[in-house]
RNA sequence: CGGGGCGUGGCGCAGUCUGGUAGCGCACCUGCUUUGGGAGCAGGGAGUCGGAGGUUCGAAUCCUCUCGCCCCGACCA
């Protein structure tokens, strides 16, 4: 492509609304532009880009034995009353009506659709397995939609779902599609990691996502540095470490007054004790499942925090919040702040971390006041679990090794769905013995627009973007200093020509400006190789080339060239 | 949903407090010079100041309403 003729509108400056790197970057080198919140069209460049991790992703989940399908975005009411979640899916989902005041949504997710299209054509377990992939746009209302094609309303995922007879056979599914997406992953370039997840609102018995690695990531991931144990923090398990000190030489309980500091920061300068040796009191209020109230205390040491998820797990319950201030007075007798588990009526729960505590502080349970040399066994006696969120340090569940704590792009996640939506919709099919019974279900998805801008924010520097070559809009750059010079003109024309019969897409920038200006666009738009054509190097037969990912500019004879390209991205 | 902020040429902003008829940088067009890291000079085009209503001799500026966009928070002791 000329740069002449390409719609490639780059800017020098990023407009003041984008916050994250890629989003600025997509702005910047032309990919994208906004058109409402959370709302983008793609220009020429973003969407070359685009279309290459969609090939990727669609050869490997041929590979794997997916087909290709494509479903409605609008799609009717009525499949999801029949699922529950026209009620359930909350204002996420953008509802419609069409003219004959019936009502549709934009399809936030298809896993109804998809259903609906099996149920109707499947009868037997000779039919099975299945699975169905689509890459289709989807429109999610967000909240708060941010960081450009990072969190859109309107997105562009491939969704695929298998269809099995037996448990078993989805599960080899399952580890069929981890396998073709780590395969996606590495072949996008990136750095990721698949992690153990919750499964969320969509449900399901396991899952996992697919985490790209980079610092300005919204997801906290631990993974443990000697085996490939990996999970979000949401779900982390934590391995048992800290061993029980003896309790016989702690002194006795000493009250002390502190009047005025609450928190664990404030608390912790004020007696000049460190947040680890101090005992946080969370009081909770627990919904639990027959719909009954009850109110528990929860420990963690001073410098750690409560994974929520591990303790509506532990108890069983429908869900939790915190006490409000009135109930936690009348519970314990002191504002939050002052709380302790020192004598106190209701269910204590601590987290193992705890158990490390000897001669801690906490709460006394009385305005301004707090204890010292508190020990548990002696003083108060919790029941202990894995309940805090996991941390860099923090001991791997599965072999003796540590955790250390990345941040990540959640770009892919994987479900198995059971017989949600199978039961509620009616799909099922007879078993070898002629028995009706519901599908089980799997569903996998991956943000196409947002792997793109995980890979830039994993692979960016002061100058622009850094494409991995797989996802560059481009091969290789070609830059022509001056087009008012006819030697350079002339063997950059052949190379233009050259290369593209090669099979390698070219950018050949011929535009009538100074050098300076294409350098900075080149930098800008990241193509892996740059080859520069100038006055003084084309009389000895040779041009310049550079990687945009650091090394130094080499002269390379022209006849060379292309073999070289090749050999970079990795092609022919 | 709660809190805060911003809408002024394509982009980034000043001007608003203290009303007087719109300005700067980048980009764009023309010419000359320049030509390996976002050139210089000269000339030029482009804005119903988000929208509606009001106050006033006069509104980008003050008041009311409205629309749009952005940021922070939403499990914290």
């Amino acid at each position: 492509m000329r740069l002449t003729r390409m719609f490639l509108p780059t800017l020098k400056e990023s407009p003041a609304t984008a916050e994250v790197v890629s989003h600025k970057l997509m702005l910047r080198a032309g990919m994208i532009r906004k058109v409402a919140a959370g709302i983008y069209s793609l220009l020429p460049l973003g969407v070359r880009v685009t279309r290459k991790v969609e090939g990727i992703v669609r050869d490997e989940m041929n590979r794997a034995g997916a087909q290709e399908v494509v479903m409605p975005v609008v799609v009717p009411s009525e499949l999801w009353l029949e699922s529950g979640r026209w009620d359930d899916y909350g204002k996420e989902m953008l509802r419609l009506k069409d003219r004959g005041d019936r009502e549709f949504c934009m399809a936030p997710t298809h896993e109804e659709v998809i259903t609906d299209m099996v149920r109707g054509e499947v009868r037997s377990y000779k039919q099975l397995p299945l699975n169905l992939y689509q890459i289709q746009t989807k429109f999610r209302d967000e909240i708060r939609p941010r960081f450009g094609l990072m969190r859109g309303r309107e997105f562009v995922m491939k969704d695929a779902y298998s269809f099995h007879a037996t448990e078993e056979c989805a599960e080899r599914e399952y580890r069929e599609i981890l396998k073709a997406y780590t395969n996606i992953f590495k072949r996008c370039g990136l750095e990721f990691r698949a992690v153990e997840a919750e499964a969320g609102p969509i449900g399901g018995s396991f899952s996992h996502e697919f985490m790209v690695l980079a610092d300005t990531g919204e997801d906290a991931v631990v993974s443990c540095t000697s085996c490939d144990y990996a999970a979000n923090v949401e779900r982390a398990e934590i391995g048992a470490s800290e061993v029980a000190a003896a309790v016989v030489d702690i002194p006795a309980l000493e009250k002390v007054s502190t009047p005025g500091q609450k928190t664990i920061e404030e608390v912790s300068g004020f007696l000049k004790i460190e947040q680890a040796s101090l005992i946080k009191t969370l009081i909770y209020k627990v919904q639990k499942q027959d719909k009954k109230e009850e109110f528990v205390a929860v420990l963690l040491c001073g410098d750690r925090e409560l994974n929520v998820v591990k303790l509506v797990r532990l108890l069983g319950a429908g869900s939790m919040e915190l006490a409000e201030d009135v109930d936690v007075e009348r519970i314990t007798g002191a504002p939050a702040g002052f709380v302790g588990p020192v004598g106190l009526k209701i269910p204590v729960y601590a987290d193992w971390g705890v158990d490390g505590i000897r001669g801690g502080v906490t709460g006394a349970n009385e305005l301004n006041t707090h204890l010292l040399n508190v020990a548990s066994g002696r003083d108060f006696t919790p029941s202990y679990a894995d309940l805090r969120l996991a941390g860099a340090g923090d001991a791997c569940p599965r072999c003796d090794g540590v955790f250390e704590l990345r941040r990540g792009i959640e770009v892919g996640h994987i479900f198995k769905l059971g017989t949600k939506y199978s039961e509620s919709m009616g799909a099922t099919f007879l078993d070898e013995n002629g028995r009706e019974k519901p599908l089980i279900m799997c569903c996998y998805g991956i943000g196409i627009g947002r792997t793109a801008a995980a890979a830039i924010e994993q692979n960016h520097d002061d100058g622009g973007i850094i494409w991995p070559a797989p996802l560059a809009p481009f091969d290789c750059h070609i830059v022509a200093v001056n087009i008012k010079d006819e030697p350079t003109m002339k063997v950059a024309d052949a190379l233009y020509s050259e290369l593209q019969e090669k099979g390698l897409e070219v950018l050949f920038d011929d535009r009538k400006v100074r050098a300076g200006f294409k350098f900075k666009d080149a930098d800008l738009i990241g193509v892996p190789v740059r080859i520069t054509i100038s006055a003084n190097t084309v009389v000895e037969g040779s041009v310049e080339l550079k990687e945009r990912r650091g090394g130094e500019a080499r002269l390379v004879k022209i006849e060379d060239v292309a073999e070289e390209i090749q050999k970079i991205v990795g092609e022919g």
